[in-house]
DNA sequence: TTGTATGCGTTATCAC
DNA sequence: GTGATAACGCATACAA
């Protein structure tokens, strides 16, 4: 029922707890017959050391926190899912917080892990708790920011270029002789949401349109406001004829909010910050900005190994290149 | 840069590491004028106890381990991140890990986790590894089972009625006048893969049809399979003109791989045991048994606090009924 | 090559 | 009410 402990094995192998550790950790010198003979004990004993006696000793955890604003978004899971195999192959844990967006729960989770001694923190934030991921950073933990990032903080970070992306995707959209463009904004919180919308009134500016504040709609990067977006924009004398959506869960409101409407999905030119699932089955006017999760979640996890070994570098900010996708 | 310890606090607020321990925990007695004292010291130092500390003092993780084939499933997804929620809430924090349905990564997962003394231990499995399954069963871990079940395995459960549920899948598809019905199962280690088939074939028996091993497809529950399900149902002599899909993924590869036949995606009926995230906004011959993750993760997060809390109750064994929710 | 002893940061059991 | 101190399970410096 309980687990056994160092002292019952060296009991039981007629040694020092010393011994057995040396023999577990592949450490000092130990000789051949009383090393065979430890892993014998072990293995009819099915002896597991305490991670947590070792973690204490060693003032290691061997756990990273991530703190992500939405589990159930594809684009933030695929992220996660590919760090944690990183993580897990180099025996490290991930702690996962999901805030939903909710600057009060992510301080409360930034707490909950300096508590357990994370020696590393992945965070795509809501923009707020800035002097506390500070405070977390100048306390040793290393702390990459991922997809989100935080002017005037000197902290590494993974990031896309949000600007240049969605400038082209209101080029796609002019060329497509669409003028009247609906742009659905995440919420200014958010580096991404402010540099996308940034980008989106460069690409209409160099085209000689000035953006209307009529046309910007700021939703909070969630199915519903997207769904609001478009009875926003439907009820107004002009309507835009094509829709540049922020975030990949806004787009999926878009069409919800289209097809309360009752109106032909395909009947209106959409770009897509970040894919859909299901794009590749859709004939309807979809563009997508491709992001690369996997991409993104492979460079973090590199830095993080990196930095938990402990390799010196100056800060480093990746930036990865997104890619429009445009409509069948 | 080092953490502060409780040995600080002590010699900073001029008392006992006891006291500070009484004060952080509201435990024994403390005057007002010392409490007050020593939360100003925390405060200006701002003092986290160490949380691997109190952990391996009251050989209490305060963590769970949650095993899982599929991260990106939003399926076993939503799952997680209501216990995930719960939870936290609680002061556990979760050990996610996924196996990609891989028995050797799971068996590894589940050392890794012993290691790190998991109190309970939350698994979707892949069928396999079950005695090291009931070993840690009888080491006093709580072991939940979730979706997917072990045969003569006293462990609770919490899972679906997938043989009902199947059972009306077919029903519905032959009350839509067909018979030739393709069926994509998922790999037989699998619990809820025979279960889903077992009861795909009562369906068809009770309606005097003999299921045929030419309609019957063995996937592994990915994408790639339910591609691969319809290129072998379309060279078949007598195609099948319904498609009965054992997940979601599955499902999905359906799709894709009727849009790579180039056969337009509503000319043939599809139930699929599992929801697509965009099934609302399709408009082709797509039935759903809706499954309710979110239900499923409230009920095994309810029973997770019950055990950890040593609730004493007999072995638990939950059955969630999904719905099908017919094409439009 | 092996063993002894100390300490990691807490909590809890005793005294006082 | 408060303070010493032992103990949780392990790794490691130092002795032997």
């Amino acid at each position: 029922m309980v687990k056994m402990t160092i002292k019952d094995v060296a009991k039981e192998a007629g040694v020092s707890t010393a011994t057995i550790s040396r023999v577990m950790n592949n450490s000092g010198y130990v000789s051949e017959d009383i090393k065979q003979q430890v892993l014998e004990v072990i293995r009819k004993f099915n002896y597991q050391p305490n991670a947590i006696a070792r973690s204490l000793k060693q003032e290691k955890s061997r756990s990273v926190g991530i703190v992500l604003p939405d589990m159930a978004n594809p684009y933030f899971m695929k992220i996660a899912r590919t760090i944690q195999h990183r993580c897990f192959q180099q025996g490290y844990h991930l702690l996962f917080i999901d805030t939903e967006e909710n600057p009060e729960k992510e301080r409360e989770a930034l707490e909950f892990l300096t508590e357990k001694r994370v020696e590393a923190l992945i965070l795509a934030g809501t923009g707020e708790n800035r002097d506390q991921i500070q405070a977390i950073s100048d306390s040793g933990i290393h702390v990459i920011l991922a997809d989100r990032r935080f002017s005037n903080l000197k902290l590494d970070t993974v990031t896309e270029d949000n600007i240049y992306a969605s400038k082209s995707a209101i080029e796609h959209l002019l060329e497509k002789k669409h003028t009247r463009i609906g742009i659905i904004n995440g919420p200014k919180t958010i580096s991404t949401a402010r540099e996308r919308r940034q980008g989106a009134i460069i690409g209409l500016e160099e085209a000689g349109i000035t953006p209307t504040n009529e046309f910007m709609f700021e939703g909070d990067y969630t199915r519903e406001s997207g769904i609001e977006a478009i009875r926003y924009f439907w009820q107004l004398p002009d309507r835009p004829t094509a829709i540049f959506s922020a975030n990949n869960e806004m787009t999926f409101g878009v069409y919800l909010g289209l097809q309360q409407l009752g109106i032909p999905l395909e009947s209106i030119e959409v770009v897509s910050f970040g894919n859909l699932e299901f794009s590749s089955l859709f004939h309807h006017n979809l563009s997508v900005i491709m992001q690369n999760p996997q991409e993104l979640g492979e460079t973090i996890g590199d830095l993080l190994i990196k930095r938990l070994n402990g390799e010196a570098d100056s800060v480093q900010n990746r930036i990865l290149m997104p890619h429009l996708v445009p409509s069948k």
